[in-house]
DNA sequence: CATGAATGAGGGTTCATTCAT
DNA sequence: AATGAATGAACCCTCATTCAT
């Protein structure tokens, strides 16, 4: 791909997820990028089809990971679901926002194409999760829980610590604009929540 | 407040929950209101001003749970765990629109209002169900847990139910538009989820 | 009709004829009426429909003439089509810009809207004359002649005329926009011209 | 000339005639072309250059009419006028796309040189019908007329049914897109008509 | 000789807001 | 108190053209 092509991505993906797709102008684009406020259209067609090049462009950053834990084949269901989540925290930590971008810019999107392949990702990482717990279940470690909706706890949890980040900087007493910092201290405490809380959910044998 | 106002008001509501504050432009509200287009300016100053003033609006739909839980003095923390989700539940699936907008639409935007009334809403939540986990640690029922990110779990499961609408409208086989039904379907199950995850989540020692 | 919008239609009549409607900007209208460029879309939706609304307001130009015609029963054929030559010549110069706009702009415009009204006009105006030359028949005054042929040199030699106007100055020797004695010394011509031509045809009895 | 060139000319002719000059982009020419964009500023230079290039191309084709009649001598001056409708009736239908263009497009280029290229043409035809005309003067066959009007007569008959094959089409109950069979009907009408017309137009005398 | 990449200018339209009434 | 008219700014996109290769 070309340079321009991959710097104007970059930039949309920074503003879309900064301002969101109606709150940012193609000049905005342009100027980030600085390149003319003609290419965007020379390369993509339409401010739309920007997006939709974004999302296809960055949307395979979920997709190695179920191969990851695949290759793992000796692990134990639990471990599977700890370096599920270090997998997931992690991955989506380093897309934050084309993450934000999914979550919280692409739902009002009017367009069906952005719509089908928002659709598709959630339901991609769904599929994913739901197979290890399904594996963890026949081999008589997990209990029966809501397969769905303990997906939707797993997600909603990163989804909630991401698109909340001024209140954990208050919350951690950390400066603003001290990314690094932040990470360092959240990502650790978020991944062991995750796993104490889905250990103790899997477990837990919901009818005794 | 006069009728035109709270018109207004709800159209707001509706229209940017569904297409975003950028999304929507006054024309749309004032003709969804069937109010004249200079009527919004004229009573709210500025579109910015209208969303502060629906914010003020419905911001309370929240503040009353913490209130109604005080009253239950003899509930113990568990049942206090499972009346909070009740009542959590309850009230955002009943402001669903309200809770679209400030879960998904407010974090984008700039003005510093905006975001101090969202900071609010959010750090109040986070209080309110603090004070219950701290209440039940207190009386060594509740194991020790990662307060803030247990509240991201119970709040973040929430949202990614009601921002994913269409994704369990497909789960469920529940043809679109039928929301009653979809309301009567996901709502126990939601609440069964989360009352199991958290019994787990806080009931386990995680030291041993 | 306010002043602003008669004054926009004015406006975009010059510059349509003088330059097509694709060679005519909104801006070119909006700069030429002395309004603002939004005002455009504001009273007419659009260009298109801006192109619609000025039809509609100066398509009834000849209308009339078929309503002077009748009152005149009294008159013979031959001073029927004489005079018919008279009000259609006169009509046209005295709205030669949206004749022009009609005859050379509207044909290539790909709105059905644009291209149904064009051949209503036309319609109206084959069938106005075609009253006239039946009667005619109909006393055994006109000759047998093929009636839409016949329109057609009719109105095809007025259109010729006034879409070639720079040849004809050439011609008549006439200082360019001096337009005052170029349509004195024409019409005469014209009307003369056309009365004889079809005074000939019409009474020529080709059959024999 | 180039294969390319031509092709490109071909290209441009259809779509200046379907949809105007100014309607026409160069990129849909060299969409229709099937040649890369650049090909034809490279090889024409502008837009502009590329009509006059048509034109030049295209002019020749009624150059040709006069010669054809030059050589039979023999004909009368009534046969010489049917023959000038046959020629010029045929190759204004075998070139209908260039002479829609000359006839509607054309007249509001701003550019000198195409206005220039434009007037040749039509002194050109009017040069050529006159000759025929005077001679039949000198004659004595053909009565006074106004020479430059009964010029305008024949050509704006011609094209007046040119540009209104949608109205003919309705007219003759021809289903659009079988243009063989419009052409088939119309033509000998036309010719038979204009014929008539010229006859009697000519012969009568106008001064008893 | 031919072309993909790039550009400045301008296209039509919609925006939130204001102002006279 | 309420509104139709009006506006300047900005929107996304396409234009004809150029230039390095």
């Amino acid at each position: 791909m070309s340079d321009k092509r991959a710097h104007i991505l970059d930039s949309a993906e920074i503003l879309f997820a900064e301002k969101g797709f109606d709150g940012t102008s193609v000049r905005d684009i342009a100027g980030h990028a600085n390149v003319n406020l003609a290419m965007i259209s020379y390369y993509f067609g339409s401010k739309e089809k920007l997006l939709a090049s974004l999302i296809e462009h960055r949307a395979g950053y979920t997709r190695g990971i179920i191969e990851e834990l695949a290759k793992d084949e000796s692990l134990t269901p639990f471990e599977k679901i700890d370096k599920l989540i270090d997998l997931y925290v992690d991955k989506i930590f380093n897309n934050s926002r084309f993450h934000c971008i999914v979550t919280t810019h692409l739902p009002t999107m009017q367009s069906d194409e952005i719509k089908g392949m928002m659709a598709d990702i959630k339901f991609m990482n769904l599929e994913q999760i739901k197979k290890i717990i399904i594996d963890g279940q026949k081999k008589k470690v997990f209990g029966k829980v809501d397969m769905e909706l303990t997906v939707a706890s797993i997600m909603g949890t990163i989804t909630q610590v991401t698109s909340s980040k001024a209140l954990y900087y208050r919350i951690f007493n950390i400066e603003k604009s001290n990314e690094e910092l932040y990470n360092k201290k959240l990502i650790p405490k978020l991944k062991t929540h995750l796993k104490q809380l889905l250990r103790a959910h899997l477990s837990f044998n919901h009818h005794e």
